[in-house]
DNA sequence: CGGTCTACCTGAAAGC
DNA sequence: TGCTTTCAGGTAGACC
């Protein structure tokens, strides 16, 4: 399941393969994604990248005529291949370059999306976004006051892409249980001292694990292109009914907004 | 508006 | 063994 850091490593490894290439063909295998994938994003075809960037979990390719957008949903991944090599199942969507390299999303669950973004615009879905967590924009303080009067539990605030980008499902368990943080407290009763702990937990698990996946990287168009998944040191993530690595007390699991949630009742309050 | 719930989808795992 | 059911999860949008 990509999360932000797999999602800014995949921008990592595919950049030096696709920017300032001309893509030659754009070939749509099935554009039945989250959304319908539009036509607009032929446009690409003839034109140069001139940049790969990322905004929380969309990756966008930018050209003259505009942006194409990706998501990964839950089961995405980007390979960076050579054109002739043949289609796997779930390449739904391809893009073909001038370097006879061919950039291609695969994604079984089709949970993720492709989408054209008009130049000098904001695509709908990028235009509400919260401050992406590793910058100064996401800061306790901010955080603190935004919190107040919410009865939300802490972790579905935290998941909140209007409070922040980024933090799914796991890194938001990871992060509240090295923050001590119980999942389920109203975030309006978390205090500033605590949002000062776990706001640079949650930065650093994230930079962590993009420094982890970025060395692993090595050259993303090599062995099957696509970067692995970094074995992530989890604490209690998948850890239910085993013993909290702190204290050794059975880690307990609840479910906060549809979502599985681990954590260890003795050491996060 | 805030909060909650649902839909989307396939494959792995669990249940029978 | 093989069939059926459940679960996983990002996120927009429907709903109350």
């Amino acid at each position: 399941m990509p999360e932000l850091p797999e999602v800014e490593v995949s921008r990592m490894g595919i950049t030096p393969h696709v920017l300032n290439q001309v893509v030659t063909k754009v070939n749509i295998h099935n554009g039945s994604m989250r959304w319908p994938v539009p036509d607009d994003v032929y446009q690409l075809t003839g034109l140069t990248v001139t940049g790969v960037e990322r905004r929380a979990k969309y990756l966008l390719l930018h050209c003259a005529l505009g942006s194409t957008i990706l998501h990964l949903g839950m089961s995405g991944n980007l390979r960076v291949v050579s054109a002739n090599e043949p289609l796997k199942k779930h390449d739904h969507i391809e893009f073909i370059f001038a370097n006879g390299k061919a950039l291609r999303l695969n994604d079984p669950r089709r949970f993720g999306c492709c989408l054209w973004q008009a130049p000098g615009s904001v695509h709908k879905l990028l235009a509400k976004l919260g401050p992406e967590p590793l910058t100064d924009e996401f800061f306790a303080k901010q955080v603190y006051q935004q919190s107040r009067n919410k009865k939300v539990p802490v972790k579905q605030f935290i998941m909140n892409n209007a409070i922040v980008v980024g933090v799914g499902n796991i890194y938001a368990n990871e992060s509240l249980f090295k923050a001590g943080i119980d999942p389920r407290r109203e975030a309006g009763k978390v205090s500033l001292k605590s949002f000062e702990a776990l706001i640079p937990i949650i930065k650093d698990t994230l930079a962590a694990a993009i420094t982890q996946g970025g060395t692993t990287l090595k050259d993303f168009a090599q062995s099957d292109g696509k970067p692995g998944y970094f074995a992530q040191q989890l604490l209690v993530y998948g850890r239910k009914g085993q013993p909290c690595l702190v204290c050794k007390s059975e880690l307990q699991e609840v479910r906060l907004g549809q979502r599985s949630t681990v954590f260890c009742g003795k050491c996060q309050k």
